[in-house]
DNA sequence: GCGACTCCATACACAAGTGTACTGTGAATG
DNA sequence: CATTCACAGTACACTTGTGTATGGAGTCGC
């Protein structure tokens, strides 16, 4: 909406990494939201992680909620870009699937932080109708996405579709639930296998 | 003004309602939890609502870190005494978990304003040891509970136990998902059909 | 009818955060 | 080189919130 205006100007800053950019703010916001969530996001506390003050700040962006806004829209983008990115390596629907479980329900370092930004986004949405519609544009995406593949090797459509919502919802359940539970490892594990094994015995050839 | 015609009318009542208790500042808490989560439990604005100073508030509580410990207390005692409840009214495991789906699943008025505050208990377990602790109990005992009544009628007991957190798992994740999602109602209800069906045929007699 | 106790109000000191108007700076461009 | 402009610093006014110290109005026991 209003980051038209930046990507023109952006043709005077091509080396000199000195400067902040508008994505060097969100990002340490970021950081901020999978620490405590939306409301740890202050423009002051974000500043000094910069080591900047707020005039930099009140440059790149109207306020705080324009940030905020921007932050949503930046996540929505990505998350819907990696969707694209997964329909477009074209592997059978079966192995895709296991691999997307293990990404998103095992892998647990690099996707940790990734994880608590998307329950901090989600849990905006209770209280935020942008934050609301954005998760919503993004779980159609992914329920459809997941509803294709296993609609690839079941015979009633409708039921694959049912499915793969159970499925999604109980890997977003997962890591909602098995966060302050200490058996998580294997109970993921258990979780996993066993979804694997619901699939299996409702697959038949399409 | 309006706050002092409210303070002069409450001295009118009797003495029983009149002072504000504990649990009433827990109750007013509830209510700003449901609302914008635990950051937006603010001493000073639960004074208002409730049509007093904060020189109460400090007299039924430390600060503010104690109402919210007491908070946590009082949540978790009340979701493990539903439990315990649910455990005496006999009735054989099938009805009563179609009945706890039912309630938990699809009750949408007056389960609503529960079901915000249990995730933004859940949201702040991401963030607080002690609110971690409590929900990894409450945890625990449902998803024991719920094992204990697919137990009853399922032979392989590991099985049992993996399918409860499966069905745990969804629940949570149904109310974290489904809540921005406008087609929740039917969705809801094709989950809670496909649930009872994948329960079904695994249901062997014990 | 007088302490003593309960419960709330008032007032103060302090901290953290927002937004805005203005100033300063360094580098690319002309 | 001087200018311009992207970018950051500074200063100010304002808001909201916490915690504490203290006073004061009802109420109960004895």
């Amino acid at each position: 909406m209003a980051s038209a205006k930046v990507s023109i100007l952006r043709s005077r800053l091509p080396e000199k990494e000195r400067k902040l950019s508008r994505d060097t703010w969100l990002d340490g916001a970021a950081a901020a939201i999978a620490e405590g969530g939306f409301d740890n996001v202050r423009v002051l506390t974000l500043a000094r992680r910069l080591g900047v003050t707020r005039g930099s700040f009140y440059w790149h962006f109207k306020d705080h909620a324009d940030l905020v806004a921007c932050f949503l829209d930046r996540w929505r983008d990505r998350r819907l870009g990696e969707l694209a990115y997964l329909r477009n390596s074209s592997e059978d629907g079966k192995s895709e699937l296991r691999r997307i479980f293990h990404t998103v329900l095992s892998e647990p370092a690099r996707t940790t932080r990734q994880m608590r930004v998307e329950l901090a986004v989600r849990d905006l949405a209770r209280r935020d109708t942008h934050a609301a519609k954005i998760v919503a544009e993004v779980d159609r995406g992914r329920i459809e996405h997941c509803a294709a593949l296993l609609q690839e090797s079941m015979a009633d459509k409708k039921q694959a579709r049912d499915l793969a919502l159970l499925v999604y919802v109980a890997t977003i359940g997962g890591r909602v639930v098995l966060t302050s539970f200490r058996e998580s490892e294997a109970a993921i594990n258990r979780m996993d296998n066993l979804i694997e094994e619901i699939l299996a015995t409702r697959r038949r050839p399409a």
